[in-house]
DNA sequence: TTGACATATTCCTATGTAGGAATATATAGT
DNA sequence: ACTATATATTCCTACATAGGAATATGTCAA
């Protein structure tokens, strides 16, 4: 079998860098498809279709306006994406505690294999 | 052109479910390959390769012990995750707070289109 | 060195998909 | 109704890749 598809979930749908440089943009507030085009230097149906991903996964939100349609991020979906990665949280502040303990003793003991 | 190589960087690397749940198994320590086997109902060869993966992006470090080989979360490389979901933490927290506000006012004003 | 165990790698194939080109749909203005 | 504008969708193709099967590599023990 392949990948997973991106419609699956927000993690595929974030693993694609333009789709997070969108999400970026969006941050800021509500653009167009074709503001999107110019800032991102894509071609309109691709900024559409990445949209289309992010817009199936919960990531965007959209809303006509006369003939534009205006995209939002939609912060909630990251959530998930955040909660996950803050589980190992704990776990680099313990890394980096323990880097910083060996900085600060001395180098008596030697590490096996 | 396809989609970008999950060699290249740790969202991609993340972003296949068996891959979350190999990190998640790590968190708790040093596990051998035979053992998140054992755990993930997953056959070895495909193990051994979605650990590649994960080693080469950094994710996880490795260590021969005897036969078996040792691996372990590394933390440090899924900061960047992190980081990067954390810059939409504070508009969930305002999308939040309007949900909020707005369940507390009365519904006077109509959302246009 | 031979054999058993543990892990990695190679080869293969089916499939999802990103991007491009062309086209379809929808809206506003005249 | 017609035209221009804005966006979405469809069709196509090249390609990365997940999983399976088979094999290779590496390590210990006798």
């Amino acid at each position: 079998m392949a990948r997973a598809a991106t419609t699956s979930d927000a993690f595929n749908a974030v693993a694609e860098p333009r789709r997070r440089e969108i999400l970026e943009l969006l941050a800021f507030g509500e653009r167009s498809v074709g503001d999107l085009v110019l800032k991102l230097g894509l071609e309109q149906p691709s900024v559409s279709k990445h949209l289309g991903v992010l817009r199936r996964v919960g990531l965007v939100r959209a809303r006509r306006h006369g003939r534009r349609i205006l995209y939002k991020a939609n912060p909630e979906g990251i959530r998930p994406l955040h909660a996950w990665t803050k589980t190992f949280e704990r776990l680099w502040e313990h890394q980096l505690l323990r880097v910083k303990e060996r900085a600060e003793e001395k180098p008596r003991q030697v590490e096996r294999e």
